[in-house]
DNA sequence: CGCCGCACTTGATCGTGATCAAATTTTTCC
DNA sequence: GGAAAAATTTGATCACGATCAAGTGCGGCG
């Protein structure tokens, strides 16, 4: 059913020991602060799973039975509707998680999950997650602080779809993108192709290459994937982010 | 600081007995399937707070240090952005929680909440709240379920957004207030005035205006507040609302 | 090298939503 | 009831984003 089991199965094995299993884990910022014994437990009930690009992970509306936690790579999270457009909500990052509040509540899934590029995940059984979180309130204050940060990323997406244009959007997730923000200047590179990042602002390709042509005017440079931000403070003054609570 | 210290001194006092609260809580959907000595040991912590319409309980950006579940009325929470803009992101009925997982996390206020009609609402202190957590399962339960709530209704908003026109999102939401789903013909009544439904809605009073005028050609015949929905298969096919996944 | 395919850009045109300005209805308050 | 205030609707015009249609540039591969 799930295509994890899959996936799994055609994974090398011996990266799967508990051991590197726990490795994975401390290098990832969400896991890295638990005490050794509650790690090998979820080491226990955890594997680390390798996709190709592209591959859809889950379904839309199939139960959530694998918590996700992208090592390397990106997933995007999207939603089809009736008539067939399909939405991406959020594109998932190295670190990140996502749908934590339909797994702890034992829902079926709201979005499905594709792989962006070719990606290294920890996937860690949602049962017995669930049983593990009963005694160990260490790992509760984890996965709330996950799950508050999921729900920060929608709420301030929600703001950015009815108070912004596209070109302010595509300002703001190239500063929330940029490595140096306290720095007036930086070099980047889009981790994913514009078609994609067209989708998750929602908007056109083609509007999403008119809004770069705009934030010319505010100090950004692209050569293909290559992004460079001149003039942060400008930018900044154009796009209008959110000052973050927290 | 926080409003809702004043707003407690000036309600009715004896309406806050443990008594009170606990019968306030059997009312509740969330709350209502908890066992007898968690319900009061919650009512030891809780009470009963009443606001007038038009009040603001919360400040973006403040310590969220009360979880709020309406019992009568309605709140809206909102965020306001740097150049002083507003936006509503979520209209809060009787029976809903807002901002749930920001409590849990101990974490700041991402938006402010406000009332929209004179309200009853019942306040229940975060700390003492995380404590009780600690050694009561079916509470964590009971709590993870209407964060994961909250969680969808945000998913359902971005994709409404990336996906959907002004009157066709003003459908689904008239769709979703719909007293009887079920039946082809529904009269109701809009809990609010439409300037808050087109901020929720994410465009300008004009053009809300306009979107209803739009629906009128799909059976939605409106005197002011009160609606009527005289096709909701019509309506519902252009309108496109995403299936529920639970 | 040069052709092909793909991602991206640009242009033209059209529909949707924003803005400004009235007109109209509804509510509130004597 | 009737005047004043507020909410809502309508109209005209403009900005933004969608759509359709070419074009450009770049990488892969023969």
């Amino acid at each position: 059913m799930s295509g994890l089991a899959l996936l799994a199965a055609s994974a090398a094995v011996p990266q799967n020991s508990d051991a590197a299993v726990c490795h994975a884990m401390r290098s990832t910022p969400l896991l890295q602060d638990l005490a050794d014994p509650v790690l090998q437990r979820l080491a226990a009930i955890g594997k680390i799973v390798t996709a190709a690009a592209d591959v859809e992970l889950y379904q839309q509306g199939g139960v959530a039975d694998h918590l996700l936690i992208v090592l390397e790579g990106q997933l995007a999270a999207f939603s089809t509707s009736a008539n067939g457009t399909t939405a991406v909500v959020e594109v998932i990052h190295s670190g990140q998680t996502l749908g934590l509040a339909t797994l702890l509540a034992r829902l079926p899934r709201l979005m499905g999950v594709r792989t962006v590029t070719a990606s290294r995940l920890l996937s860690i059984d949602a049962e017995g997650l669930l049983a593990l979180i009963e005694h160990e309130p260490s790992l509760v204050t984890v996965l709330l602080r996950a799950e508050a940060r999921e729900f920060h990323a929608l709420v301030r997406q929600v703001c950015d779809l009815k108070l912004r244009t596209t070109a302010q959007r595509l300002g703001c997730y190239l500063l929330a993108l940029a490595p140096e923000p306290q720095a007036n200047t930086t070099a980047m590179r889009l981790p994913f192709d514009k078609r994609l990042l067209a989708a998750r602002l929602g908007c056109r390709q083609e509007n999403l290459s008119r809004a770069f042509a705009a934030l010319r005017g505010f100090g950004v440079e692209t050569h293909g994937a290559r992004v460079i931000l001149h003039d942060i403070a400008k930018l900044t003054a154009y796009s209008e982010p959110d000052e973050a609570f927290g």
